[in-house]
RNA sequence: GGAGAGAUGGCCGAGUGGCUUAAGGCGCCUGUCUUGAAAACAGGUGUGGGGCAACCCACCGUGGGUUCGAAUCCCUCUCUCUCCGCCA
């Protein structure tokens, strides 16, 4: 959410901000407008309110009965005009904060002007792309052939897009995660372990509502959310503190299965492992101070690129350009990985800097060295998401006979085999 | 699911309708004293919002209500604790 001072003081900035992202700058000029009408209704109450609280105390005070009743029906009427103005105010709030709470994070300055996907910058391309004697198969092949993905078994007990791992497939989705997990415990995160059902109240603070509402899972009758990504909950745990200055920047990663309803994406990755309503993700989350965000973006980067090093994954760098850029993100680092059977890069991490973006709507903040309370920043990104981090485990590693090599950096979790065959 | 108790500022804790629009203590900051520190003493010390400013408004778990006036009275919900029941 950006800060309604800042989008009074500097218009152009935030329609500047809205038409690099394609979207109508119109809006601005609808906040001004609202935020004038709450301030003259605010002016206006609490003039009103100073009066009664003033004589409110001098009829406490007064000896002289008709005085007191005179002050006292005076303030009756002062009263009923007071409760038509707080709801007067009170509805400009909910229509300035529903409006902006819909308006997206202003890109930052590094990040290129481009219209859609089609306009992203390759930043760099690392590793080489394996080469087979034989014809790679995809991973829905070498799956069920081996066994260890079973897409009927999925559908049977859930339906379209979800599958089975099995032996070796289910070990090395597990291996992955704790592989990650480790990784990321010497990389200097806090490993957290969160409920997957939340709040709608920790939904908004990390900005997935109201905005995102058709991609998320609700009970309705218990009135619990299940988490898109373990973003939300980490978010969530700092909502409303005051963070210790000496304490910042706090880094923590999680692993969270994400459950994501897909609407928008019905038809589109329909085969395979690459898109399901339920995946595993392991993330990492920082929360710092404002001068920090820029440095700790980069280590975010270097974190999630070791993980696809480390696995001997040929990988490029991505930067989003301010037409695909997420929602509350001011930069956006892709990470994709070659997946060898389906012969395409496939995005397994999102590094952003989201800046003061949830800090404010989640209300996280510290006590800087001069006294003054200030929203700390926010980044989050995956430690590589798991079905396409599988996905190019399987299919880069496959031999001639349709059998696969372990990496040997996941061996020790997987009990000393070498091969899935 | 049932019964009871509770929720006040960074922490502890007083406060059952108006000299309390939050006492007192701890902690923290500043000053005096000291070679320095401690102790003692004095002053300061919540958050958000409005206003150029003086200053004003809101906030005592949440949301409503009663009243000229609510931390205080009434209703709702949430959470915590104790006991009972059920349970992986």
């Amino acid at each position: 959410m950006l800060d309604i001072t800042m989008i009074r003081e500097n218009p152009q900035v935030v329609r500047a901000a809205l038409e690099k992202r394609n979207l109508d700058p119109g809006v601005v000029d609808d906040l001004i407008r609202l935020d004038l009408e709450r301030r003259s209704y605010l002016a206006e109450v609490e003039t009103l309110k100073a009066e009664r609280n003033r004589v409110s105390k001098e009829i406490g005070s007064s000896k002289e009965k008709s005085e007191r009743e005179e002050k006292i029906n005076a303030m009756r009427q002062v009263g009923d005009r007071i409760a038509v103005l707080d709801e007067s105010v009170r509805q400009a709030d909910t229509n300035l904060r529903d409006l902006i709470s819909g308006v997206p994070n202003i890109p930052d300055d590094s990040t290129p002007l481009g219209k859609d996907e089609s306009e992203n910058v390759v930043i760099r391309t690392i590793g080489e792309k394996p080469v087979f004697n034989f014809d790679p198969k995809p991973h829905w092949q070498l799956g069920s052939e081996l066994g260890i993905i079973n897409f009927d078994q999925g559908v049977k007990i859930s339906g379209s897009r979800f599958y089975v791992l099995s032996g070796a497939g289910a070990r090395l989705q597990r291996a992955l995660i704790a592989f990650m997990l480790d990784l990321h415990i010497r990389q200097q995160y806090t490993e957290k372990y969160t409920p997957f059902m939340v709040k709608a109240e920790t939904l908004f603070a990390s900005g997935q509502l109201p905005k995102f509402v058709d991609n998320l899972y609700h009970d309705v009758e218990e009135d619990f959310w299940m988490v898109p990504t373990a973003e939300v909950p980490l978010t969530g745990l700092h909502m409303n503190d005051f963070i210790e200055e000496s304490d910042l920047p706090l880094r923590y990663t999680a692993y969270t299965p994400c459950f994501r309803r897909e609407k928008m994406s019905a038809g589109r990755d329909v085969r395979g492992i690459k898109r399901g309503h339920q995946f595993d993700k392991v993330e990492m989350y920082i929360f710092c101070k404002p001068e920090d965000s820029q440095h700790e973006l980069e280590k975010m980067l270097s974190d999630a690129e070791e993980t696809a090093r480390l696995l001997g994954l040929p990988y490029r760098i991505v930067q989003l350009c301010t037409g695909d850029l997420g929602f509350n993100a001011r930069v956006t680092y892709d990470i994709e990985v070659w997946a060898a059977g389906c012969n395409e890069w496939l995005e397994v991490s999102s590094v952003s800097n989201v800046g003061d973006f949830q800090a404010r709507r989640a209300n996280i903040k510290y006590r800087s060295e001069n006294g003054k309370t200030q929203l700390v920043h926010t980044l989050n990104g995956s430690g590589l998401g798991l079905p396409r981090a599988l996905i190019a485990v399987l299919e880069n590693n496959q031999q001639a006979d349709g059998s696969i090599r372990i990496p040997e950096i996941l061996q020790p979790w997987m009990g000393g085999i070498t091969e899935i065959r």
